[in-house]
DNA sequence: TCAAAAGTGTTGGCTGTACACCCATGA
DNA sequence: TCATGGGTGTACAGCCAACACTTTTGA
């Protein structure tokens, strides 16, 4: 019986309140394996993707068989900020709206939402600077629930994972808001 | 390039409050895969582990190269009451400490963790009565914790898990222990 | 009658939730 | 000056942790 592997690769970012998907030519980033995993993806990350400190979560394994072979294909997700990748050739983001019938992407969101709970993820996602608002807006959107603004930053603010910057945003419109930073991460804290 | 690939069946129960592990031959459970995983998984299981409800979850893939040929093992786990195997042929349980520098079981006992902390879970292993102390003892070995005996019978009884049946158990020393059961899963709940 | 193990109730502190008003900005 | 969005404080309820004494049984 004859065997092809292959690793999927779905990094993760989020893009003015959505979540995005890095693709290659508009599809997933799919890499022949043969040889060990974790070697063949650092690899080809190494040579296609401009990005430091990615580190690919395993997320899940899928087997089907067609025309006589089997075809294995393990998932592996992160999530970056996506200004810290330079995007070359034809790798894009995009909406994952689009790519939700994909059951490589629905695994990879089930993956997903376990993982940006916690503070590490989080910081991964914003490592610089951000407002509170979009923050929660973001945990609203995915985890589908409504949080109050006040209980919101006075939990984020117990949790001891957020510093006030003393600067303040300059929104479009409304009153501005204040800028944090997650603070450096010494243990895994789950947020919400 | 020659790809060998193979599952791993980890099937946990406990025993007097230990850990065991399924083993065959006192050998983890590997079958070899020529077609689709869940396929070739329930097959096995029908055909040689007199064995009810089995809900094998996925834990971990691992790749390792030997001799020019790649070997996948994808590693499934189960939590099952002992009571409800029919051991036959070379099949026994073996307690984990004996198992633990395996790589496979490492990666198991990880998730295992993970899904002993919910209420479904826990009722496969205790579909019937029991009694407080003797969960409370699995948890805290577990777990590597120690709870109060007080609180951690109310903690149970306000998530509404569990139900006095009016019973109670003969101990060998000290005062007899009351009956409970778990009540039947309507929803997924994290008890620790 | 003693040792071992299990049952029970109360309290104080902490956490989460609900809620109303004020403030800074752009239009 | 108005609309928009963000900042803050208080009060109440529910949860968790700590803790001591009593009860039942077998030896």
């Amino acid at each position: 019986m004859e065997v092809n592997v292959k690793s999927i690769i779905n990094i993760f970012t989020i893009i003015d309140g959505k979540i995005n998907l890095l693709v290659n030519n508009n599809k997933l980033i799919e890499i022949e394996c043969l040889d060990e995993l974790d070697y063949v993806n650092s690899n080809y990350i190494k040579n296609n993707i401009d990005i430091k400190n990615l580190i690919l979560k395993q997320c899940f394994t899928l087997s089907k068989k067609q025309e006589d072979k089997l075809n294995l294909t393990i998932i592996y997700i992160d999530i970056v900020n996506y200004k810290n990748i330079k995007l070359n050739n034809n790798f894009s983001f995009k909406q994952i709206e689009e790519l939700k019938d994909n059951i490589f992407v629905q695994k990879s969101i089930e993956c997903l939402k376990k993982e940006l709970v916690l503070n590490s993820t989080i910081k991964k996602l914003y490592p610089d600077e951000f407002i509170l608002p979009e923050i929660q807006r973001m945990y609203e959107e995915l985890l589908n629930k409504k949080y109050d603004r006040r209980n919101f930053r006075k939990k984020l603010i117990k949790l001891d994972v957020i510093e006030d910057l003393d600067k303040i945003s300059s929104n479009k419109t409304g009153r501005p808001a204040k800028l944090y930073r997650f603070k450096d991460i010494k243990e895994d804290k789950i947020l919400f």
